[in-house]
DNA sequence: CGCTTTTGACCCGCGC
DNA sequence: GCGCGGGTCAAAAGCG
């Protein structure tokens, strides 16, 4: 519940360039095109600036949409939080440790990550990989652990994501700003939808492997499980350092964001824990805890931040903004 | 032409 | 040992 109220998900966008527009210089500005109407009187440029104004405007009114998209995405992830939690405390399990005896290790290891993903819906949208409400990944470690101690350290990190597509999309794509590579596809036999698997297009240099398949009770939303961490950084990112250098926030972690204005959708990657609040976090150092830092609000926000910097309609909004301040601030520097 | 995707075959681990 | 099921391979097809 105090998930919202604690996170601010504004996301502060008008603090760079468009803060420059929206507050107090907006005077300046609007003193400067008087200035410029004055000075040069040519129709066209005040033809041009005026659109400038009004597509700034308009950058403007869509920033308030997503934010406001934004507060009742998160509004929406609370309710269903604290019912899941409500419902969680009323029917929780006298005890998790039970095992049936007909499955084996592998599999059984595997049927009680997908148990607790299915189980703790907190997961929908926002998983950890077992460190927010569910314990998928030390429930396999720890079985593996006992058989296979060396395969425990290649396959170091197995987190899932949650990404909910559109009901027609059939296709089992789950951008996340890497590269990947199919080199399988199979039907399983507990889910009718195919499962996809992928290699890193880095492969053999970078190991990771992921596999994406529907959920067998919502048909729109996308399962991807990733197995190890990428030995390199994310290709699409490379570019975006420097609007980092602008002052926007990326985050180098893997993040997976889509945004349109037809199907509004945010997906946030949390599968990996924020490195600032914990080195030392196990499977002990769970949920509650880890988002009530503010290492994990500032980590959110930098999530919401990337993801609206990687829709190529509001990059381009935003590149209209901010050269159109540029354009603004040099007729300024010239008078 | 080179890269990616598709898809049937194959391998391997596990239960019976 | 056999069958089942998940995961991977690799040839063929597709695509830019």
């Amino acid at each position: 519940m105090e998930y919202v109220s604690l996170v601010d998900t504004s996301l502060d966008l008008n603090s760079n360039p468009l803060r420059f527009i929206e507050e107090a210089p907006k005077k300046e500005v609007q003193s400067n095109f008087i200035q410029l109407e004055r000075k040069v009187p040519v129709k066209e440029e005040i033809q041009s600036t005026s659109a400038l104004v009004e597509e700034l405007n308009r950058v403007n009114a869509e920033n308030k949409r997503l934010t406001e998209m934004l507060t009742v995405l998160c509004e929406n992830y609370t309710v269903l939080r604290s019912q899941l939690m409500e419902y969680m405390s009323k029917n929780a399990p006298p005890e998790e440790e039970e095992q049936p005896p007909a499955v084996s290790r592998k599999r059984k290891a595997e049927s009680t990550a997908v148990a607790s993903t299915i189980t703790t819906t907190n997961n929908i949208g926002i998983n950890n990989g077992g460190n927010i409400g569910g314990n998928s990944e030390s429930s396999s470690t720890d079985e593996d652990s006992c058989k296979k101690p060396r395969e425990e350290h290649v396959k170091a990190t197995i987190s899932r994501l949650y990404v909910r597509t559109e009901a027609s999309d059939t296709s089992l794509i789950v951008k996340d700003g890497y590269q990947w590579r199919k080199y399988g596809q199979k039907v399983t036999r507990d889910n009718p939808c195919p499962r996809a698997y992928f290699k890193c297009s880095f492969a053999p240099i970078c190991p990771v492997k992921k596999k994406v398949q529907r959920s067998m009770e919502d048909q729109s939303l996308l399962v991807a499980t990733y197995e190890g961490e990428h030995n390199h950084p994310d290709p699409s990112r490379t570019e975006a350092t420097a609007a980092s250098n602008r002052g926007m926030t990326l985050n180098p972690v893997p993040c997976s964001a889509s945004l349109s204005s037809s199907a509004p959708t945010i997906t946030l990657d949390l599968t990996k824990k924020p490195k600032p609040p914990s080195p030392a976090n196990d499977a002990k150092n769970s949920g509650r805890t880890v988002i009530n830092t503010p290492e994990f609000q500032q980590f959110l926000v930098q999530q919401m931040a990337s993801s609206l910097t990687k829709d190529p309609s509001f990059k381009a909004a935003l590149a209209a903004a901010i050269s159109g301040r540029m354009v603004q601030q040099h007729e300024i520097e010239k008078w």
